[in-house]
DNA sequence: TGTACATCAGTGAACGCGCGTTCACTGATGTAC
DNA sequence: TGTACATCAGTGAACGCGCGTTCACTGATGTAC
């Protein structure tokens, strides 16, 4: 039986890897279980066999970019001067590096959307939190009077204005920011952001 | 024939009136040509006499979204002191306000997207172009060394981290500034970033 | 080691639904004489 | 004013395609004796 389980396991993981390089060629639209079981060779129905259905197939490959973003922030934690603020320069930069470097794979991210009566499970929920620790820990250092509650805020706020500018900038549509020009507005922005914020504080 | 066409524009303006009720209701998932031709009281074949495809349908919707929205920044232009940088958040904040009471059209503007051999035509790209001088005024006010392309990049940035601000506090997800945290946090996001960018200026 | 049986992964055709768009046809409206 | 004809908006059934999911069946693998 163990040899039974270890192939299912295979395939199972198989059934994921493809299921990531397709939506990152062809979008989360692109994703299609019949194309999915040719790739892993084994028939329409074995799918379901292996996964629940297609959206808990979308929240593991999910699952699988949030990790790897998590690792793209805490390398860009990592490098260079300790100054807070360059610290959190260095992390939007990092996410937009990774959006364009992941386009579709990021973008599916937040294109997902669930029925209304499906629940998000706890797992998917976990990996979303955990990035918040990258911003946290620098805007902590930078805003020391502020309760955690109110940094919590601050740094969704901050993370949502890098988020848009990443979003529309990288959709090269009429209103987004040139790409080329993106990753130094970005920087600007949250320096300039900072400043403001601390200037506040006094 | 005077009486055909007037009787054929009236039925149009009522499909375009009726895709955007629906739209408002039910998201832009939501509209189905079935229900528009019941709505309007017309077979399914006849919406395509008014209209070239969904696509164009969807565009006029839009196109009556951004009207509205031009006139809810200029209301929040005009009321109050002139200082270019409060005006500048009032108008961030007219966009906040107009986004959360116009949800479903509002995301049906960033949400559409046209097939990748048809081009968006010249009306629509027109009206989006069109909003921008809101910001751009007050801006140019207060960073009067900076050239025109370096304002309108400025301008685009500002933007884009307004617009994902709200449009992430809109989901009501996990990554979310809570909803009536939103409107103080973009005023202070928006005093800070120019703040700190006229102080860079220096 | 060999045989009978049970289990369950794997199969792929078919279900079921949705939905934009087309098209042969109709009937009301307008025109020509 | 009346008749024959042309036009074209309006009709709604049907086309065509996509696609997630189900299900009766099969065959390989493992277990019991």
């Amino acid at each position: 039986m163990s040899k039974a389980l270890e192939r299912r396991e295979k395939l199972r993981s198989d059934l994921i890897l493809a299921a990531e390089r397709m939506i990152a060629e062809r979008g989360l639209s692109g994703l299609k279980t019949r194309d999915l079981a040719r790739e892993i060779g084994c028939a329409n129905g074995a799918v379901y066999n292996l996964v629940e259905d297609i959206d808990e197939l979308i929240l593991r490959v999910g699952s699988r970019t949030l990790l790897r973003l998590d690792e793209a922030l805490s390398t860009a934690e990592g490098a260079g001067e300790p100054s807070p603020r360059e610290t959190l320069v260095r992390i939007a930069i990092a996410y937009c590096d990774f959006a364009a470097d992941n386009l579709q794979l990021w973008r599916a991210l937040f294109e997902h959307r669930m029925e209304a009566d499906k629940v998000v499970p706890d797992w998917s929920v976990a990996d979303q939190l955990q990035l918040f620790r990258h911003i946290n820990k620098p805007l902590t250092a930078l805003l020391p009077k502020r309760s955690p509650e109110q940094l919590g805020i601050t740094a969704r706020s901050l993370f949502s204005a890098v988020h848009g500018m990443v979003a529309l900038g990288l959709e090269q549509k009429l209103v987004a920011v040139p790409l080329p020009a993106l990753r130094k507005e970005i920087a600007d922005l949250v320096r300039a952001t900072i400043d403001g914020l601390i200037a506040r504080e006094r």
